[in-house]
RNA sequence: GGCGGGGUAGCCAAGUGGUAAGGCACGGCUCUGCAAAAGCUGCAUUCGUCGGUUCGAUUCCGACCUCCGCCUCCA
C-alpha cells in the first residue's frame, strides 16, 4: 500500500511517486510566513500540517528536502518599517526569531533550509529576465514588471489549474481598486513594484530601475534555486491557491526551466483554515490567538500540536479551548499507557520468542501507516492508537504483557511518534523533600493514623504532587 | 453573482453501498482505610431536510435549508 495525497492540481488523490527516478529523494516547498506580527494558531495549523507531511515521508524512508520561506519583503511590512521607524532587518528579525521559537514550541522539524525573500534579489530579477525574454512579462512607464496572463495563455498555457476561474464572472475590481500600479490587464500581477517615497530604504536596484518584489516571484525564484525547476511537493494555505500559488505555476513554467513533460511542481497540497470556537478568528471576536496567547493561558505546545494533528487537514476544523483542555487528558491517557509499558519493559528478561515480538511490534505501526498512507488521516490514526492503549492497558491489568512484548510495544509507540512529534515528557525528577513525605504518609497508613496520613496527601498536593494510590504501592505524579 | 468544501452523539472528529472509529464530557464498576489518580465499562436503531436509484444509502443522484472558504492583503 502506497502513499496517496489528494493533488489540487488534479483536484483527485494520487499515488505519490517521487520525480527521482531512484525514488529516493523528495523535494518539498512549504509556504512559510510573511514576518510582519506573530503567527497565529491558524498559520500554526499549516505549518503543523507541513511538519506533518515531512515526518511522514521521513518515516516512510524518503530523504526529504523540505525549503520553507520566510517572507520579508511585502507591503504590510515595509508599512510597518515605515511607522515604526526601524530598518527592514531589525523588523523582520523579531518576527522570524518568533516564528522559529514557535515552530520549536510546537515540536515542528526545522525545514533544512530558510530562505528570506530580500536575499534572493538577484535570483528573483534574473528570473524575471527570463519572463521577460520569453515575451511574457511587460514593464510599465513607471518600472514596475508585470506578468501578462494573456500572453501566458498565448502561448498555450494554462492559466487556473489549482482553481476553475471564470473571469468574466469574477468580481474584478472589487478588491483592487486602489492598485496604484498601471497594468494591461486587470488579471496581470506585480513581478517587481518601483520604488515609491513610502518604501523608504527599502528597494533594491534593478534593470527596470529601484523597486522591490512581486508577492508571487519569491516562492518561485527561491523554490526552483533551491530544489531545481521540478519538485515534488508544494504545500500551504487553502487561501493560497489563488492567486498566490496558480502565479506561481505560471511564473516558473512561464520561465520554462522544466524539462521536457515536467511540471513546475508535480504535487499541490492544501491545508484548510480552522475556525476558533465555532466562528472564523477575528480579533473582535476574542477569538484571535495567537500561539504565545495559548502558552499564556497555560497550554503547552505539545497540547496545541496535538490538537492541531487531531482533525484531517482538509477539513476546516473548529479549534477550541475546551478541545485543548480534552488534548491535554487525552496526551495523559497516551503517557500513563508508556509509562507502565516501561515499567513492565524495565524489568531484565531474555527474548524467548523472536517472531512473536515482531508481530506485537509491527501491529501498531501497520495500522498507523496505513491510515496516514490514505491522504494522511490523521484522525483515523489516532483511531487506531487509542485502540492500541485500550488493548494494552487491558493487558497491563491482567499482567499478560510480558516485558519484551511491552518492548516492542514501546519500540512500536516510538517510531509511529517519529510522525506524530508529541512524545511524552522526560521523566521528571521526584526532589528528595517529597519523596520523604511519602514515605511518612506510607508509615502513617501502616500506622493507620489516617488523618496525618491525609494531611500528607493535602500538603503533598499543595507542593504539586498528587499519589496515586496502586496495588502495587503509591506513586507520585506532577500536577 | 461565479467557484469550492462542509453539516455524523453534549462537544471535537474518522468512516463505509450492507447496517456508525477514536478523543473529551457524562454515568457505572474495579482498586482504596476513605479519597484521589488510574484502568475497565456504558453512552448515535442513527449520520442537516425532503425525494430518487437500490434487495439495502449516512455513503450514489437530485432539490432544498444551513455553515465556511476563495474570487487579486490572507495559513
Amino acid at each position: 500500500m502506497g502513499l496517496k495525497f489528494f493533488n489540487t492540481l488534479s483536484r483527485s488523490v494520487q499515488e505519490f511517486v517521487p520525480l527521482d527516478p531512484a525514488g529516493k529523494r523528495v523535494g518539498m516547498y512549504c509556504c512559510g510566513p510573511t514576518v510582519y506580527d506573530f503567527a497565529h494558531i491558524g498559520n500554526w495549523r499549516t505549518f503543523v500540517f507541513g511538519d506533518l507531511v515531512r515526518r511522514f515521508l521521513e518515516f516512510k524512508g524518503y530523504s526529504v528536502q523540505h525549503v520553507m520561506n520566510i517572507t520579508d519583503v511585502e507591503d504590510k511590512i515595509i508599512k510597518r518599517v515605515h511607522e515604526t521607524k526601524t530598518s527592514l532587518r531589525e523588523f523582520t528579525g523579531q518576527y522570524e526569531a518568533a516564528f522559529f521559537e514557535d515552530l520549536t514550541t510546537l515540536n515542528c522539524a526545522m525545514p533544512h533550509q530558510t530562505p528570506r525573500a530580500s536575499e534572493y534579489i538577484p535570483a528573483i530579477i534574473s528570473l524575471i529576465e527570463k519572463l521577460i525574454v520569453r515575451g511574457l512579462a511587460y514593464k510599465t512607464a513607471d518600472g514596475s514588471v508585470y506578468f501578462s496572463i494573456e500572453k501566458y495563455r498565448g502561448c498555450g498555457c494554462q492559466y487556473g489549474q489549482l482553481v476553475k476561474l471564470n473571469f468574466d464572472e469574477m468580481r474584478a475590481g472589487e478588491r483592487v481598486k486602489n492598485d496604484e500600479y498601471a497594468k494591461e490587464s486587470l488579471a496581470d500581477f506585480a513581478l517587481w513594484k518601483s520604488r515609491v517615497p513610502e518604501d523608504g530604504a527599502v528597494f533594491w536596484s534593478s534593470p527596470w530601475g529601484e523597486g522591490r518584489p512581486g508577492w508571487h516571484i519569491e516562492c518561485s525564484a527561491m523554490s526552483m534555486k533551491l530544489l531545481g525547476p521540478s519538485f515534488d511537493l508544494h504545500l500551504g494555505g487553502e487561501d493560497l491557491m489563488f492567486p498566490h500559488h496558480e502565479d506561481e505555476i505560471a511564473q516558473s513554467e512561464g520561465a520554462a526551466l522544466q524539462r521536457d513533460g515536467q511540471r513546475f511542481v508535480k504535487y499541490w497540497l492544501h491545508g484548510a483554515f480552522l475556525l476558533v470556537e465555532g466562528r472564523k478568528m477575528s480579533k473582535s471576536l476574542g477569538n484571535f490567538f495567537t500561539l504565545r496567547d495559548l502558552l499564556a493561558k497555560g497550554f503547552t505546545g505539545r497540547e496545541i500540536r496535538y490538537l492541531l494533528l487531531t482533525a484531517h487537514y482538509r477539513e476546516t476544523f473548529n479549534f477550541t479551548l475546551e478541545g485543548l483542555q480534552g488534548a491535554r487528558t487525552a496526551l495523559a491517557r497516551v503517557d500513563e499507557c508508556l509509562t507502565k509499558l516501561r515499567e513492565v519493559a524495565g524489568v531484565e528478561v531474555k527474548l524467548v520468542n523472536k517472531t512473536r515480538l515482531e508481530e506485537e511490534d509491527s501491529r501498531l505501526v501497520t495500522a498507523f501507516t496505513a491510515k496516514l498512507d490514505d491522504d494522511l488521516n490523521v484522525a483515523g490514526g489516532w483511531g487506531v492508537i487509542f485502540e492500541w492503549v485500550r488493548d494494552t492497558n487491558r493487558r497491563l491489568n491482567d499482567y499478560t504483557l510480558t516485558p519484551e512484548t511491552a518492548e516492542a510495544a514501546i519500540k512500536a509507540w516510538t517510531k509511529i511518534d517519529s510522525v506524530l512529534g508529541i512524545a511524552d515528557q522526560n521523566q521528571i525528577e521526584i526532589p528528595a523533600e517529597i519523596v520523604a513525605l511519602l514515605e511518612d504518609r506510607q508509615a502513617a497508613r501502616k500506622a493507620r493514623d489516617f488523618k496525618r496520613a491525609d494531611a500528607i496527601r493535602d500538603e503533598l498536593k499543595a507542593k504539586g504532587w498528587v499519589i496515586e494510590d496502586t496495588p502495587k504501592g503509591p506513586k507520585l505524579k506532577k500536577l
